[in-house]
DNA sequence: ATTCATCAATAGGTTGAGGCTATTGGATCT
DNA sequence: AGATCCAATAGCCTCAACCTATTGATGAAT
């Protein structure tokens, strides 16, 4: 059976109906008449493959799947409203929207400068920021959700995905004070081989990576809980379910009291990439990376930042 | 004239026409005729008012109105399937998605404190964090693009629309270092009348309160650039086309070399809560307030508490 | 210059999805 | 039991969306 083509229309008469929790009411507000619109429900229901509502000849109301739809097709409406006015105000001359996905710190303290810097160049341009789990690495790339991403490698190979490297930052392990290694001034991988680890519930690729399960030279991987945000990650450690790699900027953005980031001798180093989608041919997307791209060469990481201050920042073009 | 009601069907001729820039493939990878599409395009460009395509008996290319759309058109058609699939899941009894919007630097460290005990309470929910721009001071909320929101009264009153208090915070004055108030230990409204501000695009009442008009008694301001964003908004600085206020958190959040903040001694502080709509009923946001109030009086931040101790804060509704 | 090839637009006919009214049938309240 | 409320069903009708065939415009080739 093929995909259910969702039709507008009817998603507006699902939530007419859902908001009336009365076919009468809600068909008057539709203009339309009662039996139409009980035929359309259930046809929605009947291509979803799911019961949206329960009918008693006495009353209405949403099964948890309505619900959800309810939502959604709120969402999707206003969203559908804005495709509209957007695309008649793009016939004006108004600019366009950029959406940028990431993952917990994005590009850490380089992501205010490129976002600075891009807007400085493109006034007029909406730029939103969207956060992902870590069940997408592609940080909305995957979905069309997002333009352009900071992301971390190793992603998923694909055709249409396209990345440049910004920068390379070690990775270090976040452990909680109340764990023997917290005093520790340097770990190797050997010697927490048999400490469990908060796995991210993620592409396997992915998580390996973050498991490092290529230096443990074989030695099975102890998994503790399954998360899937950096938050999620964090509060397990904190109670003790569990340790983990990440990279090293994390430090800075997530330290709390309790935890403790350890510098580790022989893992491979984390890559902070910007990517985006080859098929879409998004003139601003390509404008932004260009944007990273020179910052994250002339303008740099942390450390190199101090050089960086006698330069105005040059604006871009 | 009634607003255009969009029909996805439509836009996936659409999105056909303009990835193949060829009417009779794209018709027939649509397995329609070549004809109805032509069709079914003018009239989607009359509903809308806007010519999409350009067409030759030559050749076939997308006006700059027809690039938006495509974009548009594809994250919109991505997000329908997407809200099919949810739905179905739902059925099949997997939780749901919070969206959560906010502004700049969101509720400080109480942020992840916040995501992550949400989070440890409700496994199995897709949270997103999205981040709005000064011309949406309800996050999201207003178009329904987010479920819950850290804002930052003041708000248009809105019957849907309720907020809860988290937390207050004194606001300061952002300057550059070449600005002789830089060295300032602490400055009054008085003392910056005869400055330009760096100017939020935004609702007139918002804008206002961040220009502080309240506490000028009647002394007009001068502007300098209009800014969307918090970024923008220290570019601006930075490039000493303004100065601004803005809450004392934000320096720990967007510190960079050359700018300076400095107390302000007589304006009024800067709140912090949390906000949803009423008119939905969205048990998950309804959880999110929860855990956020819980939080805020229990779990207070150290550095802004202070600055709330006396106040027990009455949640509002 | 004329012909040919290509491709979008138009013309005109057909069909079914989606609308209507009238009615049925199940449930609750009196 | 009767009255009332309300969603579902039955059966008809109309028009939007599709079809095929053709036109007309434009660039390329002879």
């Amino acid at each position: 059976m093929q995909q259910p083509q969702l039709d507008l229309r009817v998603l507006r008469y699902f939530v007419a109906v859902a908001e009336e929790l009365h076919f009468g009411r809600a068909a008057s507000r539709l203009h339309i008449a009662q039996p139409s619109l009980s035929v359309q429900i259930r046809k929605l229901e009947h291509e979803l493959g799911v019961p949206l509502l329960i009918r008693s000849s006495r009353s209405v109301e949403l099964t948890d799947a309505g619900e959800v739809l309810l939502t959604e097709a709120r969402r999707l409406l206003s969203a559908a409203k804005r495709v509209v006015s957007m695309t008649q105000e793009a016939a004006s001359g108004v600019k366009g929207t950029l959406i940028v996905g990431f993952q917990s710190n994005a590009a850490a303290e380089m992501t205010p400068r490129i976002l600075a810097a891009f807007k400085n160049n493109h006034p007029g341009v909406h730029v939103q920021m969207r956060s992902y789990g870590f069940s997408d690495p592609t940080a909305g790339l995957a979905d069309g959700s997002a333009d352009v991403a900071f992301v971390r490698p190793p992603l998923p190979e694909a055709g249409w995905l396209a990345m440049e490297t910004l920068f390379v930052e070690p990775r270090v392990l976040a452990v909680s004070n109340g764990s023997h290694l917290a005093k520790l001034s340097e770990v190797s991988v050997e010697q927490v081989h048999d400490q469990p680890f908060v796995a991210r519930n993620a592409p396997e690729k992915w998580r390996d990576f973050w498991l490092a399960t290529q230096s443990r030279e074989g030695h099975p991987v102890r998994l503790g809980t399954q998360v899937s945000t950096v938050d999620e990650c964090f509060e397990a450690i904190l109670n003790e379910r569990g340790i983990a790699f990440t990279q090293a900027s994390t430090q800075r953005f997530y330290d709390r009291p309790g935890l403790s980031f350890i510098p580790v001798k022989d893992i491979p180093p984390s890559t902070l990439s910007i990517a985006w989608r080859t098929d879409t041919n998004d003139e601003l997307a390509r404008e932004f990376v260009e944007t990273a791209r020179t910052l994250a060469t002339f303008g740099g990481i942390p450390n190199v930042t101090s050089s960086f201050i006698g330069d105005p920042m040059s604006p871009i073009v």
